[in-house]
DNA sequence: CGATGGTTTGAGATATATCAAACCTCGTGG
DNA sequence: CCACGAGGTTTGATATATCTCAAACCATCG
């Protein structure tokens, strides 16, 4: 049997609305689920069967074309909520780019579970409100950006993302050094260009001093000011 | 005294969901206000004072780089909300684009009376998860689309929002012929392209015979099938 | 060690941007 | 009523960033 008290998104997920009773009630529709990288929890256009949270890892949200293109539109991390509550599909696939632990909930159950507990919808609003938002800076970048201030954009959000909020009081630095978990066409997948120009902008940025590139998924950040003047 | 008992956007907007007395409440916060072509309601990055539901006419959000480069990051029609409940800070601005009439709110106010109304945070719930997903059907048009793909989709998406709900339960069929709400330069700050792109493909599409142009603001959807292969 | 999948590098093609000029449209004032 | 001017738009010629195609490269894993 799980539980949400050793949840290590307890407190920061939509669930930290709820008090132990009703913590209790939600724990009774959901269960957990584990995804590998590359496993995917829903598909684009399907039936909006489910929502979850996630526990663990960073997932893609991403659209395509007919023929093949492909966009990703959002990403991921732990305490943030995947799904589409209150409607009828699901506009993008959601997919694990590493390996991720979810909760998952019945899209029907958690519609009704919501609408009886007006503080986790306000959690859940506040949460949507803020992805709007940062979606639509992401806007932005794909509209207006060259291909350089895209890429140095992109490792100054990574950077800042994926720090471990180890507790929510303290935000956290940006961190220097960390592990992509995308594969460069990923990459040009986040950022509406090619495989080819993506390389060709990370190998500039090493030579240019601004970063360093130990592996192909390893990226430290030499000279943050000089990759946020190159970010426009 | 205004009243939300003539208000045309009475039974679209966030305010269907409030009873009688619920609508009063809220009438008592709010004010009318007339906004001209052009005319600003908010300004990027500035303080998130106030919060608006939009009566009649246009507006558009839209955020800029340093060096003066813009992308309009979202549309709004009568019945959408306008504005950041919840935050600090506004992303976006907000710019009247036609004659237009909002209600607003100080934001303050709203957030406390929205609390107290857990109907109203749901129906702004639900209209933040559409425009969520309608803005992330964008980006897919932003970062993987092509000029000509991009102006044939913004047409058809034009002639799908501009047309008047007379009633709710007649969708309404997208409209043949209607007047642009911008300028060859907003097309160009909404599909990430620059002027001369967008009246280029303009004038291609009439002389490929999907479109017509009677002036600089009207369109005719000549047709349908061939813009919407042409959108891709 | 050799095969495999992802990545980098190179050379060339192309869509879109840039720069510049001509062209409407519409309101204003003579 | 017409000429003028201003702002927006279209069209043209050229530049360039990014894409495309192709080959070399490199890490990983059997």
């Amino acid at each position: 049997m799980i539980s949400c008290d050793t949840c290590v998104v307890r407190n920061r997920a939509i669930c930290s609305s709820l008090d132990g009773d009703e913590i209790k009630a939600l724990n009774a529709i959901g269960r957990r689920r584990t995804l590998t990288p590359g496993e995917s929890l829903m598909w684009e256009g399907e039936d909006s069967v489910l929502v979850a949270n996630v526990i663990e890892g960073v997932l893609k949200l991403s659209t395509g074309t007919e023929d093949g293109r492909e966009q990703i539109v959002g990403v991921v991390y732990p305490s943030d909520f995947i799904g589409r509550p209150f409607g009828s599909t699901s506009g993008h696939g959601v997919t694990a780019l590493t390996e991720a632990r979810v909760c998952v909930f019945s899209r029907k159950d958690f519609d009704a579970f919501a609408r009886e507990h007006p503080s986790l919808e306000h959690k859940l609003l506040q949460r949507t409100l803020a992805e709007l938002d940062r979606t639509r800076r992401w806007m932005l970048l794909l509209g207006r950006k060259s291909a350089s201030e895209k890429v140095a954009s992109f490792l100054l959000e990574m950077s800042e993302r994926l720090v471990e909020p180890g507790c929510i009081e303290t935000p956290g630095q940006p961190l220097r050094k960390f592990a992509l978990p995308f594969s460069r066409q990923q990459v040009a997948d986040v950022l509406g260009l090619t495989i080819e120009t993506v390389s060709r902008q990370f190998t500039r940025l090493k030579a240019d001093g601004l970063i360093d590139l130990p592996s192909r998924r390893e990226v430290i950040i030499v000279d943050r000011e000089g990759l946020a003047a190159e970010a426009g």
